[in-house]
RNA sequence: GCCCCGUUCGUCUAGAGGCCUAGGACGCUAGAUUUUCAUUCUAGAAACCAGGGGUUCGAAUCCCCUACGGGGUACCA
């Protein structure tokens, strides 16, 4: 009896994907695989004047980088293709004739500036316009003509789309698996076009049409949906199809960090984090938005952060591998309300999974900045770097500032740590530990902890004085790792020639 | 305007009538660790559960109203 889970990813290839639309995918994702079904991506590119080269491929893209492969759809394959709506075009006529047949639809003749001219009168007197069962007798359709003018209207060419005919004072019931029972009456529903005069299907025929088809059993998707739903549900009576028509879920939006409204694109780049998965540049404009992946998240992040989003595992624990969200997700634990994306929280995420990555790993990429910028390093080394000031990092991105002092010298001193640190013969004391430092052979983290230590309880120093002015010479600033880890990978002639050059520097041109 | 959905710390959320003087996480503050900064650890502040009415011995949890937020209202998806 039980139906096998089959849902699906149906986009329209208008742009980058959404990183809301991301999570609608990943919430079908888990679903299918948590059941054992199938999840399969079909592309809804009906609208032709929407068209954006290049988005198709992006979408593909996208779930390739974040590891949510697809059992069937555009692009892999499968038994129930194709999965672009604009290849299946010749199909959908034929459900359209059925609905007219069986009276569920009708022609509708009135162009677009007749439909704008009848709004605007409706306007005038303060009143909204909605082609329904109230208004359609005074239109030009097939139900207000008689038989005979629309076929000639149907013969002469003149241009229609099909309309859904409403039933009047019929109660609709959505059985919503996350909001429960939704009501809506008939009256107050519009008869939405189906099929439109350039030949091609709505959303609404075309999404009903194929996820009949395709046999899907559940339709998870984002909650701008659920209007629509009460037309969705009359098309699968209409059909006949009431027995297999699958089970509907609204997501909740995903919402603006600040202020209100749905996330979009212009928030992100104001924001100052990304929307999509990917880095895009609009074909047209050239304007380049960017994406999780440039920025230096991993795609394990970018799910853990998304799954959270909506959802809870209803325990405590907030790190999850794909396999863990799999085997624990269900729609039950999704919430009603809408979420704001919280950017300080999507980093912790991503320096959770950074502290996980291995070092070479890191190092690899690091490498790859450090050549943009002009420098040469071994792997080994970059490793020893990366090992140094990962901690301190939530991104590949962010090592370079931790780090830029292995391969450049200072060129200035932080003020403040002079004012506090730098007193009068700190210069000669310097100037010792840089001979001590001359004096050791083996020049290793140990040895040289040791040998200033010594000096300093030798000489009854006190110890933030000391090594606060030595790494000031080293450094520039008050910060970093450990001291020795630090002389020992730059090695003791590049000390010993830092350590000089702030003697000479320091305090002298003030 | 009309229709639909929603409303617990700043944010993501736990909570399915008594376990709630509302728990966790991010962020924030303080302390500890450190030569320093960061990390880490510990502690703390932070929601009269949108407001108002009911129902009940008892409500964040059930019902109603209001407010606010969101979505929809295209030959877009």
């Amino acid at each position: 009896m039980e139906r096998k889970v089959r849902v699906r990813f149906a986009p329209s290839p208008t742009g980058p994907l959404h990183i809301g639309g991301v999570r609608t995918a990943l919430y079908n994702y888990l679903f299918a695989k948590k059941h054992g079904g199938d999840f399969l991506l079909r592309i809804e590119d009906t609208d032709q004047t929407r068209f954006v080269p290049g988005a198709e491929e992006y979408i593909i893209e996208a779930f390739d980088w974040l590891g949510i492969k697809f059992d069937e759809g555009q692009g892999i394959g499968g038994d129930y293709g194709p999965y672009r709506q604009s290849d299946r075009k010749p199909m959908y006529k034929e459900y359209a004739d059925k609905l007219i047949e069986t009276c569920w639809a009708y022609y509708a003749f009135d162009s677009p500036e007749e439909l704008d001219n009848v709004r605007k009168e409706f306007e005038k007197e303060k009143k909204n316009f909605q082609y329904d069962c109230n208004t359609r007798a005074a239109l030009k359709n097939s139900l207000s003509l008689s038989k005979e003018e629309t076929n000639t209207l149907l013969e002469n060419n003149t241009p229609y789309v099909i309309r859904f005919k409403f039933p009047k004072d019929t109660e609709i019931i959505i059985h919503d698996l996350i909001r429960g029972e939704v009501r809506m009456n008939s009256n107050l529903l519009d008869d939405k076009v189906l099929y439109k005069s350039d030949g091609m299907p709505t959303y609404h025929l075309a999404n009903i049409v194929d996820d009949h088809l395709m046999k899907i059993s559940h339709v998870i998707r984002g909650e701008e949906w659920l209007p629509s739903c009460p037309l969705h549900v009359m098309l699968y009576k209409a059909f006949g199809w009431e027995d297999t028509m699958p089970k509907f879920a609204h997501l909740p939006l995903l919402l603006k960090p600040e202020g209100n409204g749905k996330l979009s694109k212009r928030d992100g780049d104001r924001l100052g984090f990304p929307v999509f998965p990917l880095e895009w540049q609009d074909p047209i404009s050239k304007e380049t938005s960017s994406g999780y992946r440039e920025t230096g998240y991993f795609p394990e992040a970018v799910i853990n952060i998304l799954a959270l989003l909506g959802w809870n595992s209803g325990t405590e624990q907030e790190i999850f591998t794909l396999e863990e969200l799999i085997d624990i997700f269900t729609i039950e634990r999704i919430s009603k309300s809408g979420a704001k994306f919280d950017l300080e929280k999507a980093k912790w995420f991503n320096h959770q999974y950074f502290q996980l990555m291995p070092n070479d790993k890191i190092a690899e990429e690091y490498l790859k900045i450090l050549k943009e910028k002009g420098f040469n390093a071994s792997l080994e080394f970059a490793e020893k770097v990366v090992s140094l000031v990962k901690e301190r990092c939530s991104f590949v991105q962010e090592i370079w500032d931790q780090s830029s002092f292995f391969f450049l010298r200072p060129e200035t001193y932080d003020q403040k740590i002079i004012k506090k640190r730098w007193k009068e013969d700190t210069p000669q004391r310097l100037g010792e530990i840089a001979d001590i430092l001359n004096s050791i052979t083996d020049f290793s983290v140990e040895t040289t902890d040791q040998a200033v230590h010594s000096f300093i309880e030798k000489n009854e120093l006190n110890m933030g004085q000391i090594m606060n002015c030595l790494r000031l010479s080293i450094v520039g600033e008050g910060k970093g790792p450990n001291l020795f880890e630090i002389i020992c990978l730059i090695g003791k002639e590049e000390t010993l020639e830092r350590i000089n050059t702030a003697i000479e520097t320091i305090g002298k041109n003030e």
